[in-house]
This record gives C-alpha cells, sequence and structure tokens, in this order.
DNA sequence: GAAAAAACTCGACCCCGGTCAATTTTTAGG
DNA sequence: CCTAAAAATTGACCGGGGTCGAGTTTTTTC
C-alpha cells in the first residue's frame, strides 16, 4: 500500500510540530534545543532534518498556522461599513497583538518575514500574498465609497501600508514605542500621513486642521 | 600611569575591528570564526569577549563605521536644490547600493537595526538619529518651497518615508525586486503615492495625471 | 618597594545546530 | 513468502559560539 509510509510521516511531521509548539511556548525558541524536540516527538534528532531543513524552519511553519488562523479571525471580525482608516488600524493592531504577545517570536518572525534568509523568499511571499488577499476586498470597498484613490495599483498600496505597520511595529521592538497605546497612536498618524499626503494640497487647510484633531 | 592600560584596550579593540574587517569581507560573515578573529588579532579566543559581547556584535560596529561614513558621503553630495522627491530618492538608492553591495552583511544590518535583539536597542536608535540629523535640513528647505506640509512632525515623516525605503529593500531581499532599476521604480512610486496622498482629494483629477507619468 | 587588590587574558570546556555513514524499515517483483 | 533495492531513521561526530576559573599583569595602598 502506499498510503502507509505518507501516512506515517504526516503523523511525524504533526508530532514535530506539536512538540515544539509545546516546548518553544514553554521555554523560549533559544531554550529549546533540537535533541529536546526530538525526544519530545519520540524520534531521533537526524529525523528531523528529514522534514525541516533548519531548527527555525520548524519555527515558521509553527508560525504560520498560527498567522494563518489570526488573519481568519481578523477579517471574520472586521465590520466593512467602518472608515477604511479605521478597518486598517483594527486589523493592524490586531495583528501587532499577536505579534507582541511573544516578544522572541515576533522578532524571530518578522526578521524572517521582512529580510528572509533562504534564496527564494518564497515561504515569505505566501505569506504576504495572504495579506493581499485579505486587504483587497476592503480597498475595493474603500474605492467605491470613495475613500481611496482608484488609480493606483492595490499591490502598492497593500505595500505602502504594510510597511508602515512594519516602521510601528520596529518601534515597539526599539524601545521608542513602549505600550500597547503608543503603538496604536503612532500606527494612527502615519495611516492620516499616508491617506492624506505629505505635500501640501490647494484644500490644504483642510487638511491640517483634521490631522490636528 | 593611568593610560598604559586604557591604551592597549584601544589597541587591541581596534585590531579586532581590523581583523574583522578583513575576514569578514574575505569570508563573509558565517564562514569567520570566533577563533580566527582572535588569531588574526594576536589574541586569546576568551579576550574577544570582553571586547564584545556576541560576534553579530563585532559585526555591527564594524558596520556602524562604514554606515557614517556613507551617510557624510550620500549627503554631501546631495543637491539642496533638488526638488525633494529627486533628493530622497537620490539618498535612499545611495543606502540601497551600499547595502546590496554584500546581500548577507546588509541582511545581518537591517535585521538588527529594524528589530533589534538587545534589550534597549540602544545601538540601533543611535544610527537611526543620524537619519534623521541627515534628513531633517533637507525637509526644512522642502517646507520652504512649498514642497512639504508644515503642520507635520518632521521624525514623522522620516518615518513615514523610512518605512518605504525598508519595504523596498524587503522587496529585493524577497525576490520580488531583482535589479537595482526594479528598486528604484518601486521607491519612487512609494514615495510619490506617500507625497500626495492615497485618498482621493478635490485636485484629484490632477494628481492621478501626474501619477502615471 | 612590597604586597594586596583589581583588571585583564587565556584556552580548555560546554552546549548546540547540523551532517553522515551505518542500520533498520518499507516497497516491489518474482 | 522471499529478496533485493529504495527510503527512512538514527546517534556518534564535527565545528563553532560562548563561558569560566585559573593564571598573569597592572594598579593601588601603605
Amino acid at each position: 500500500m502506499a498510503g502507509v509510509r505518507d501516512q506515517k510521516k504526516k503523523q511525524t511531521r504533526a508530532a514535530i510540530l506539536k512538540a515544539a509548539m509545546k516546548l518553544f511556548s514553554r521555554q523560549g525558541y533559544e531554550q529549546t534545543s533540537i535533541d529536546q524536540l526530538a525526544q519530545a516527538a519520540g524520534i531521533g534528532k537526524g529525523t528531523i532534518y528529514s522534514y525541516f531543513h533548519t531548527k527555525s524552519e520548524i519555527f515558521l511553519a509553527f508560525c504560520e498556522e498560527q498567522l494563518e488562523f489570526v488573519y481568519q479571525e481578523l477579517t471574520a471580525r472586521s465590520n466593512p461599513k467602518m472608515p477604511l482608516r479605521k478597518q486598517l488600524l483594527t486589523l493592524f493592531m490586531g495583528e501587532f497583538r499577536f505579534v507582541s504577545r511573544n516578544r522572541e517570536f515576533g522578532r524571530i518572525l518578522l526578521r524572517e518575514m521582512v529580510f528572509p534568509k533562504d534564496f527564494p523568499g518564497a515561504r515569505a511571499r505566501e505569506v504576504d500574498d495572504k495579506y493581499i488577499e485579505m486587504l483587497t476586498p476592503i480597498f475595493k470597498r474603500a474605492q467605491q465609497r470613495g475613500e481611496l484613490r482608484t488609480d493606483l495599483e492595490l499591490i502598492m498600496v497593500t505595500g505602502h501600508l504594510y510597511a508602515l505597520y512594519i516602521m510601528t511595529v520596529s518601534g515597539w521592538y526599539m524601545g521608542r514605542l513602549h505600550t500597547e497605546e503608543d503603538v496604536a497612536m503612532a500606527m494612527e498618524f502615519l495611516f492620516d500621513q499616508a491617506l492624506q499626503g505629505l505635500a501640501p494640497t490647494t484644500a490644504k487647510e483642510k487638511a491640517a486642521h483634521a490631522a490636528k484633531k
């Protein structure tokens, strides 16, 4: 039977991930050794490397599941009728809450997502694409409501806002932003800047006023 | 004499950095061991750790010198009379060229700068502040020329544009942008978006038109 | 000037991520 | 069933980052 082997492989993979989830959460990433992982999964150390190339890959696989869940959760809860800036804020703050739940996890994940190491960065791009899928309908609706320019490529809009999100999180990691509230305020500020533009407009006074309060 | 010891410490530190510069450049960061570094610097392995906490700290120290030089170079060459977007492009592309000269170096540096590990992220913030110092006069002039809103905190403007720079570089590391030209185009696009704003304006037609060409 | 105190240097050592040749398990053909 | 090839598993092993306490050098103290 062709299935016996494959089935067992799935089980082993799952066992590794389960062990990883438990040990990483309990003792942290660095403090967990591959040997421990193997022992907890009931296999030999070497075997792990026929399922994952590196330790960090195990971590990433473990994160991606959670991330996908969080995305679904967030989109489900988002209210399509709110103004764009409010929706974006809710979404990105939701993700920040997830990332900041464990400082170390978030850092490893973000480092790998933003500046990936393994050649094609394919893994990171997949997750990114999930992002784009999630945001696109929100942007489309905002365009219909006249809250977003229609002459822009949505992928560039996504990139723009994601960049601001990353910068805000970076501010938190750098110790410039201390509390969740600091983060929310900075993000709000940057999003408003992005929507209104940095250059003065003819309706400049109105924009300046809106930004103040 | 109080100086004998201190003087020697300076020398030793310099010797380590010199050895690091040579070996990292020649064989890469990962391929250079602390033992090699110690040998090249003519000291014992353990001694290195009384000058730097970790291997990556050596690398960072080595990078910071170079970065400072690059900043000075870039500001010296920048032409204060050019339009803001052009100046920004020149500046950030100059930095990208530096970062991309050695893919591995850039990645390590950026990872540490954007998502720092050691507690206060103080090192990263210093470099950041150099950035702000460098950009502030450019923004001030742009404001006088009416190219930049005057009702914004300059630090938020810096953060905004730096975020877009980081996102562009990330696109390069993720394999979405392949050549230097791809990077330049993406950056230009994002900067224009930031200046004009993502929301429609009353003078919307004009903005849309300008973005096209 | 001597000796105590402080600062510094060193390399053997520990731990861990990752490798690989040897061994066990599975599959397929007769 | 049996067997030989293929696939999977394993743990001893390797190289490197980082630690530590013993030994050395400099500074301070009297």
